[in-house]
DNA sequence: ATGAAAGCGCTAACAG
DNA sequence: CTGTTAGCGCTTTCAT
């Protein structure tokens, strides 16, 4: 700015003023300005204007993991909605481990965005409590926070988990096995337990020999289910937690050709999943919509909502194609 | 850290050496002020550092339409291999439209990060001239900048696309038809040219009747594939320029009970490609390189790497899986 | 309508 | 080992 005005012989609040489009510059001096700046390639530094402007970035940051499903998709469409009707910018920063979450995390807050929302993946989010303190908004999304208090907006892993289960016990089946990934997962703990609630509901001993957890990847779901097959006491029907490991199972069955003999109701809708034989059933819930109400959480508190954190849980629906519908 | 300096009763400087690990403090005023920050939740200001450091701020931009594809995870994940062994931060942030774009280019760049790499969706990036300008690095991937003078990593597109059809022309088929989305986008154009470059090379003249573009999304393909299907001369193969479009053929086939008889090629892989049935025969590239070398790039230019704009491309390959290799 | 001065939080450069 | 001074590029405040 200061070259702009030294060559239009102006100050540089006057080259302020026209930049942002603020009143009190004469036209005549304004359009010099303008051509100047546009001469010169000018751009506004936001590093130095938001430094100055305590107030706001005019950004948030989301942390997550990203991947190839239709969660990461929708959740930020979903937030991209809320964000732009706020006129926010939303960065997204990945966290492929713990670790990384935790320096991207401390990464984006020294930034100073306005806030941040978090698919977590650490086991302990403690260290954000000095952010918190500084100010910082922080929203976690489809997995609470450990050990710090903060918003999160959840699926219900349990009910729907639940519900997955109820309906393999309606087609009659007793021995369902459940297969997943990352048991230490908050989603994973809560759709485990919806499964053994489920089956206790219908007279059934969970056995611990059907609960396979803790396979990471198509390939550990595959195995895992082969084995489960050609063991002495197969299952007849399988509940996966997550599309991974739904994948994978759908592959094991294929290849014992037991696709249309054991039942499979999966934990997340994934694309594709109608195009498969038998199109599979599936535990689905709104993730656009998680996305919109977490950033409509986040924007509340930027804007000074300071109530006590809350937890906001998005109903899940069964929607039924085929694999869940075959009888024991 | 002023509050830190006088808490202690040191100089701002001297918290400014402990907070950022330089040398030059005694262990013990540094234990101290150590203990006052973390008691403050103090957290360094990187709007005041990157600013004062005029040199670079550790982060560069990642600007793309997010999906639910395997080319985004990938692509990301050959980025962040890379600019974790910089120490650089990687940021995303999403163009929906080509206006979100702009925006969000901008937006990046007066933010001063040290470089962007685009995947665009414009079709006019000459404004990204005054970013050059100011020596802001940029490396666009999968398709080239428009109007401007930029490196570029891309596939090879008409390649891939020629050995497709050229592999179906093998397989006997004559008439053979493509089906894609967004006729205007460079990689679509390069793949239709490939499409027809391997029909004139096998001595048939392209059957415009056959070559149906803007076909956006699944249900808009399979709608144009069964029109295809029903009428007065029906092609024998397909080709199709996207995953999304594949996915709606395949449907299409499907429906019409055709899967086994007529022909299919896709560009692109995807997750279950191998799981239909047919499983489907594609042309893939090695997105996670893609990104590497994207972002490898990129630090040249940012470690000041000077020369003139440049291309990079980088080969397909077919894979057969079954979809691809029913005669004609 | 315009500008001068001060300062956002930090670090570079130079003293001591 | 420690501190002082200046200034990054911008905006706020207050004059004119």
């Amino acid at each position: 700015m200061k070259d702009i005005a030294g060559r239009v012989g102006v100050s540089v609040k006057s080259v302020s003023r026209v930049v942002n489009g603020e009143p009190g510059v004469s036209p005549a001096t304004a359009e010099r300005i303008l051509e100047v700046a546009r001469e010169l390639g000018f751009r506004r530094n936001d590093l130095a204007r938001n430094l100055r402007q305590q107030d706001r970035t005019g950004t948030i940051g989301l942390v997550l993991r990203h991947s190839s499903t239709r969660f990461h998709d929708r959740l930020v469409q979903g937030i991209e909605d809320v964000a732009e009707h706020h006129g926010a910018l939303v960065i997204t920063a990945g966290s492929r481990t713990p670790e990384r979450e935790r320096a991207t995390l401390l990464a984006l807050s020294s930034r100073r965005l306005d806030g941040l929302l978090v698919v977590p993946i650490g086991a302990d989010h403690s260290f954000l409590a000095a952010e918190q303190a500084t100010g910082m908004p922080l929203v976690f999304v489809d997995r609470p926070p450990r050990h710090l208090a903060a918003d999160a907006i959840l699926a219900d892993d349990h009910g729907g988990a639940r519900a997955a289960v109820d309906h393999l016990v309606r087609g009659g089946h007793r021995r369902i096995a459940v297969i997943g990934a990352g048991a230490d997962l908050h989603t994973v703990r809560e759709r485990v337990r919806g499964y053994r609630s489920a089956l206790r509901a219908a007279g059934v001993e969970p056995d611990e020999r059907l609960v396979l957890l803790d396979r990471e990847g198509r390939a550990a779901a595959e195995q895992a289910v082969t084995d489960l097959l050609a063991g002495a006491a197969p299952p007849t029907a399988l509940f996966t937690t997550n599309n991974v490991s739904t994948i994978g199972a759908t592959v094991a069955l294929r290849r014992a050709g037991a696709e249309r003999r054991v039942a499979l109701v999966g934990f997340d809708d994934f694309e594709l999943a109608d195009l498969l034989d038998p199109p599979l059933t599936v535990v689905a819930h709104d993730i656009v919509e998680m996305g919109r109400r977490a950033a409509e959480q986040l924007f509340r508190r930027i804007d000074g909502d300071d109530a006590p954190a809350r937890t906001d849980v998005l109903p899940t629906r069964l929607i039924p194609r085929g694999s869940g519908e075959i009888p024991a």
